[in-house]
RNA sequence: CGGGGUGUAGCGCAGUUGGCUAGCGCGCCACGUUCGGGACGUGGAGGCCGGAAGUUCGAGUCUUCUCACCCCGACCA
């Protein structure tokens, strides 16, 4: 049991917050809504990127890389764009730092300012386009399919760690391609990637959608999602994949010849999954007693406990447990062996509990004794003893089981939290519970920013594989075409 | 930018109507006993009381200014 730790029925907020920082994942830093992120939740994140990069590169896209910096006049180039983005831009003015007269530390040198300030990205679709400008001439470069690993930055007002900070590490993938069908057709194929990798590696189950007109991104034709409920009812938005139209390659020029020998504008999209994924695994898994990984994701899938009482017994352990460490490993598995003899057994217990360790290990005197060890889950807390014979294939085995538990009760909580709610006076009953609601919607900005001010729930997506039915309206009565998702989101 | 709040040891806090040497818990260090669910004892280290100015014999405490951060609203992956 997690000493002094807050449940997540008394205070999700402040659940995630303690389980955050008491599980090593994150801290506030000296600059105001920026986090450090911590060696633990580092590994985590590198295993996503990880299996994200291995889709990207199976999907046919390679990385590259673009400036930090983005001359201001680009951001102006696309008007719904810079729209959506100024009011949270950091800018740069000046390059050069100087001596205080007064003596007092160093001041911005006035002398140094700027012909053009540079943005700091908030995202990178106006310094790639402009780039792709020079790399496409013909239908020949096309499709272009570049992906790149950076962080960006957003000025918000409120910051939480990893769901939303000034600052995140994201990954942003940006095509280019001879056709409108093409460009959607990849659209939805990376919006099937995050969809596969929230469900099958991070094993949160996803709505997929597109987003209302309200929610698109700015400068987009359509923005396709994916939606995950938190164990708060809330929605969070985990992935994105733009289709861009011809928007930006208009913006930036960027044009090519056809078999034809006729000139195009060229059709773009973006896609993008940040930092905020690791909220979405947090809110989805953990529990009272602190952090609850995915095997898949688990920078530590296994942790090894030795139980003793003086050198000798844990020189005799070392030789019993060495081999089994060697064996997982040899299997692929990612091992901690603790023998430190610094903390207790409990201590330990509660230590790799609290982060999230899928399996743990306990091997002690009496073990040695009968040739068991006992195998404690994370996720049910369920303690088994067995042979250490045959441990290998039980540890794979556990960890296949808690990588679909985990799924599981992910998706059933979700099923149990997503309704049909045909009243308003019903929704604004049920909004109150939290959860998902598919409703009927008009298909108008002014219902949604109505309801969205009456219950502070917005539209998350429209489902792409609804087979609903036509029905009316929750809260105007006109006709609609099928039912959409209501929530109250991150 | 509005409304509310907090700054005292690494972290969490106490500190009375101003009063003499600024405390407590956790953590940290040393030694010993412990070790199958966060051990215990003894000893120890650690402070510009956010910053500046003022009132006073005397300020963590009162006044003014300032800075930073947190919470609630408008913005968002």
């Amino acid at each position: 049991m997690a000493k002094d730790f807050v449940k997540r029925s008394e205070n999700y907020s402040e659940w995630y917050n303690e389980l955050v920082s008491r599980a090593d994942l994150a801290e506030n830093s000296a600059v105001r809504g920026c986090m450090v992120i911590k060696p633990y939740g580092y590994a985590i994140w590198e295993k996503m990127q990880r299996a994200l990069d291995d889709m990207f590169k199976a999907t046919g896209h390679q990385n590259a890389y673009f400036p930090l910096f983005i001359p201001k006049s680009f951001l102006s180039r696309e008007a719904e764009h810079v729209e959506g983005f100024a009011k949270e831009c950091a800018v740069v003015t000046h390059h050069r730092l100087m001596n205080n007269p007064d003596g007092s530390g160093v001041v911005v040198d006035p002398a140094a300012r700027l012909e053009e300030e540079l943005i700091v990205r908030p995202t990178s679709e106006t310094i790639i386009w402009s780039t792709y400008k020079n790399w496409i001439k013909s239908y020949r470069d096309l499709p272009v399919l570049c992906n790149q690993w950076a962080n960006v930055v957003r000025w918000e007002m409120r910051t939480r760690m990893f769901l939303r900070t000034a600052e995140f590490l994201w990954q942003e993938g940006h095509t280019a391609h001879a056709t409108a069908e093409e460009a959607v057709e990849e659209t939805k194929k990376m919006l099937e990637v995050y969809a596969e990798f929230a469900e099958k590696w991070m094993a949160v189950p996803v709505l997929k959608g597109v987003k209302s007109p309200n929610e698109r991104f700015a400068g987009a034709l359509d923005t396709y999602c994916i939606e995950a409920m938190m164990q708060d009812g809330k929605a969070l938005q985990a992935g994105t994949s733009h289709f861009l139209g011809q928007n930006f390659a208009k913006a930036f020029d960027v044009q090519f010849l056809n078999k034809n020998n006729q000139l195009e504008y060229v059709w773009a999209t973006s896609w993008g999954v940040s930092t905020r994924l690791m909220g979405a695994l947090i809110m989805t898994h953990s529990d009272d007693n602190g952090l609850v990984l995915p095997p898949k994701l688990a920078p530590i899938q296994v942790a090894i406990v030795p139980i003793c009482k003086n050198e000798e017994q844990m020189a005799e352990l070392d030789t019993k447990i060495n081999p089994v460490v060697d064996a997982l490993r040899a299997n692929g598995i990612s091992v901690k062996y603790d023998n430190r003899p610094e903390y207790k057994p409990g201590w330990k217990f509660n230590e790799y509990e609290f982060k999230g360790v899928p399996v743990r290990l306990a091997v002690g005197p009496r073990d040695l004794e009968n040739g068991t060890c006992e195998v404690c889950r994370r996720d049910t807390l369920e303690k088994t003893t067995v042979p250490i014979e045959g441990i290998v294939a039980y540890v794979a085995q556990s960890l296949e089981d808690i990588q679909q538990n985990l799924f599981k009760k992910a998706a059933d909580f979700r099923a149990a939290n997503t309704r049909k709610v045909d009243t308003w006076d019903d929704f604004k009953t049920e909004i109150e519970k939290g959860g998902f609601l598919l409703c009927h919607w008009d298909g108008t900005a002014e219902t949604e920013e109505r309801i969205k001010e009456e219950t502070k729930a917005t539209i998350r997506c429209i489902p792409l594989d609804s087979d609903d039915e036509p029905g009316t309206c929750i809260y105007s009565g006109k006709p609609s075409k099928g039912r959409v998702v209501f929530a109250r989101s991150y």
